[in-house]
DNA sequence: TTCTACGTTTAGAATGTTCTGAACGTAGAA
DNA sequence: TTCTACGTTCAGAACATTCTAAACGTAGAA
């Protein structure tokens, strides 16, 4: 492959790699999916070895991210015993589907905590003293915001592209 | 006061700190941006100091984390020399802000990479044999898609509640 | 002026994450 | 069967982040 050809791949890839750090994802995952995506044939896990420069540990244990992402998907290669990669183009749908998979989780874990405090505010509401009191109250008015704000999240997901 | 709703209290940060720490935020950044959020009152950078059991050093450095995000503000408490601090309640003002301009200047820069990348793939265009050439226009056309998808990334951006 | 009560900065410690390279398991070739 | 060409796992190295504690600067009190 001409030099020229491979600077802007390894140009492409390498931006692909600090988008994927900036966005809080592993580097060389990123590196990796962008070397499948503009790639117009299966690539092997040596290959990848190869044209990134990382040790072939990194290689299997990242692979496995992206594939339990679906970022990227096993393809069968006549005539070779090497496992082939390609990758999965519909990026958005990547994205959007792992942020609604965690928003999700997450606002199902936050309500069951704020119903753990409420709780305790409750069986604690007894013996107090009016600061106490007021303080309760207080409490009991944030929580109750708070989750109405994990409701509002919860339905704005709803309205992220490629709902399913 | 009743160390029961003290308990609550510190529930409710120690949720706060794990939630802000699976966003990929700074854990301590969120216990604080909670005491604030929950305390009816003005909080001095001490009382954080001593509540959450971090040094005083750490407490400075978020507290100006929380002030370039707009999420608290500084207060003045008649008759004493501390620097007392509030949080801005609305939460989901602050994050989608912060997602909107985080990834407004993401996509401004891959734009500006990808249009690179094309310059290098035009100005090696001129002697390249059928392979390469073929590879070429591979690439020209992954660039052009991923140049789709970071507008329609933008386009979305206009929908995020809290626009402005 | 000196003293005190703050907030800030920073070097290095503690902790967390990611990577490599070696050891290993396995399936197919010979 | 043994050998070879893979992929996987994992201990510890390399690196990055976050924290503490001490030194410092400063404004107001005395």
């Amino acid at each position: 492959m001409n030099s020229e050809i491979e600077k802007v791949r390894d140009y492409f890839i390498e931006t692909a790699g600090s988008m994927a750090g900036n966005l809080g994802l592993n580097a060389i995952a990123g590196q990796m999916y962008a070397l499948l995506y503009i790639s117009n044939e299966p690539v092997s896990l040596d290959d990848i070895t190869d044209i990134l420069k990382v040790s072939k540990g990194n290689v299997s244990v990242n692979i496995r991210v992206l594939e339990r992402w679906g970022a990227v998907k096993k393809v069968w290669v006549k005539g070779s015993r090497r496992n082939f990669y390609t990758a999965n183009e519909d990026i958005l749908k990547i994205v959007t589907s792992r942020i609604k998979e965690g928003l999700a989780k997450r606002t199902k874990e936050i309500d069951g905590e704020l119903s753990r405090a409420e709780e305790m505010l409750e069986s604690a509401g007894k013996q107090l003293n009016k600061e106490d009191k007021k303080t309760t109250h207080v409490y009991k008015q944030k929580i109750t915001d708070i989750k109405k704000l994990s409701a509002k999240v919860e339905g704005l997901l709803r309205f992220l592209p490629y709902a399913e």
